[in-house]
DNA sequence: CCCGAGTATGAAAGCGCTTTCCAGACCGTA
DNA sequence: TACGGTCTGGAAAGCGCTTTCATACTCGGG
């Protein structure tokens, strides 16, 4: 009765922080006769409290709907409880899935995620870096950065770096593999074993880590199946869809031979399939083809594209979480989970 | 063990901010030989200072590599220069691209973004929306809320914001129309211009603001043309592949006689462009299909998707700039462009 | 019954910046 | 020369919280 009109109350207060335009910590210290301190000790847990204290504490929380103001809270710890997250475009349909993920792990850990872009371009991304160090984050998570090594190493003194696609040593600094190589290694594989033995690579942009070591795995499966390689066989895109029909395109024109292509991401892919549709290949009849990412739209394209799987989800949480652990001090091992291949219809047996 | 425990405390610190720029606005004070008054009076041109003072200042910060530090800043003028971007997905392709923008839009007002996902349910939206004003945010962007009209006035008491897809009447709040049924009406002239009678209409989740706008477009457009609406042409989607790959199934098993299908959004548009392939059917010989966003992978379906095209970047960098002006009190006039139609290769003449 | 070891709690000193308040310098005018 | 007014810039009081330091107070052993 009584306790439950007051908690639909303080719901409702909560839920608009209507609350607290001038509930402060102090107010509240006035409300349950006891000193600031206390209060602060008890919400914190940082001390041992007499339990009335707590419980008369508790309920002018509660009565106040007081929510403590995180800002004077971080100027206070030296801490703002926030990381920052440069992903190179927060609306990349990879990145994007990758980017709720994060979100999602640092908000169980009462982090708050501030998400920048880089746009691929040194330039902008070393500014939102400075914007970020400005905003005092608590770490900063980079996926796939383009800057030097050495930069981020100095960089790594400022501030706890989490970064994927490359190795840096430092103790600040965690990296996380995402699988590049093993993945693409796999594509190829798989098309090794259907029997193609021509396989085209459309390649993202040159200089990019990610698309480095796609390359690599590519280079790899065939080097184990000892099956020669050839410069002709390789287009460079630029990881978009227009970058992918263009390489496609250049690679059908140089009348090359080929009967399976893999492309270094879904986009390009995408790309490469239209490309094949308007010179009248079909995919997979006469063309098998596989992509890497496996982007929700991947499923639904003519044909559903087989592609590398990497679960988003893990990948997210695990830089999430190594974060937090490099934050806080406690031993950081990301784990991982290997890449799979979601097998579709873009690929067959050769002839 | 005490001492050890000190220690590792000390270390902690450390690693979150003890190592970075030390330099505060006092240590500027002091390094060129005036108070801290003023410096912060000629960082912020609040008043007049001497020439030759502001040149030991501007010349001390140089010199320190001065940053001032935005938590102290916020505390103490009670605003945090950071506005809260809730949308239901960041990792959706199209508001990916609106988040992209508003972000662009915010940053050049030196403005922080910090967005935050509802992945379409109320409770999720209500516990970001308090997170964000925990974080004290200074203003609130809600890309299509899904909460009830009365719960956001009384929000619009504690923060201004600016809102999409709805019209909330009130002094702080900002009302962005994103054209849903201009865009929608724009779709499906086209189609009966075309020649089109029996036009399928394939929707977003029922409930959904956008959605219902959409659905609304479709019918002023029929009943413009005086077509005659039927229920057995709408089939409901939830705006992602999958739900418009069902939705179109399911009214290609009903036997419904239509000869073009508008799709409430691309994603539903190319999940029932591959429904229809299964089914024999070919895009636009047997049937024509008008999606609505213009993603960027929808000009790379097979065929090429006709769709409703929105410049996402001034939709995002309109709201950015009508939540600034809310806040710095500035008449905002949030203007817009009209929606228009990318003709690709998904309709044609009907017969 | 007293002394030292704990312990629960309050007072107060920051965290780094903004802003109010006030004192002194400087100007013009009578 | 004196007086009101205008400016400039320093001192200091916050902003709301954490944390150190100090102070009562409790308890057990000698």
């Amino acid at each position: 009765m009584q306790s439950k009109l007051t908690k639909s109350k303080d719901k409702a207060r909560t839920a608009f922080a209507g609350s607290e335009s001038a509930v402060t910590l102090e107010s509240v210290a006035k409300a349950a006769g006891v000193s600031p301190s206390t209060v602060s000790r008890i919400l914190n847990g940082t001390a041992k409290v007499s339990e009335d204290k707590v419980r008369a504490v508790n309920a002018a929380v509660a009565k106040l709907g007081f929510l403590p103001n995180p800002v004077a809270r971080s100027l206070a710890r030296g801490r703002s409880m926030s990381i920052g997250v440069v992903s190179q475009a927060i609306d990349s349909p990879f990145y994007g899935e990758a980017l709720a993920s994060i979100e999602k792990g640092l908000l169980r850990a009462s982090y708050t995620p501030m998400f920048a872009s880089g746009h691929w371009r040194e330039e902008d991304e070393r500014r939102c870096i400075d914007h970020l160090l400005s905003r005092r984050v608590d770490g900063i998570i980079l996926i796939t950065s383009c800057l030097p090594d050495t930069w981020l190493l100095s960089l790594a003194k400022r501030v706890p770096l989490v970064l994927t696609g490359r190795k840096v040593a430092s103790p600040r600094v965690i990296c996380l593999d995402f699988d590049h190589v093993p993945g693409a290694r796999l594509a190829v594989d798989y098309l090794i074993g259907q029997g193609h033995k021509r396989i085209a690579f459309l390649g993202g942009p040159t200089g990019h880590p990610d698309a480095v070591q796609r390359y690599e795995g590519y280079r790899a499966a065939l080097e184990s199946h000892r099956l020669t390689f050839s410069s002709r066989l390789v287009a460079v895109g630029d990881y978009t869809y227009s970058g992918g029909f263009q390489a496609m395109q250049q690679l059908l024109t140089s009348k090359v031979d080929f009967s399976a292509v893999f492309a270094a991401n879904d986009e390009s892919a995408q790309g490469a399939l239209l490309a094949l549709h308007r010179q009248g290949l079909r995919v997979p009849q006469d063309i098998s083809l596989v992509g890497f990412d496996d982007l929700p739209s991947s499923a639904y394209t003519i044909p559903p594209l087989t592609t590398v799987h990497r679960s988003t989800d893990q990948i997210g949480e695990a830089a999430a979480d190594a974060m937090i652990n490099l934050i806080e001090g406690r031993p950081a091992t990301p784990k991982h989970s290997s890449p799979t291949l979601a097998i579709r219809e873009s690929t067959r047996p050769w002839r």
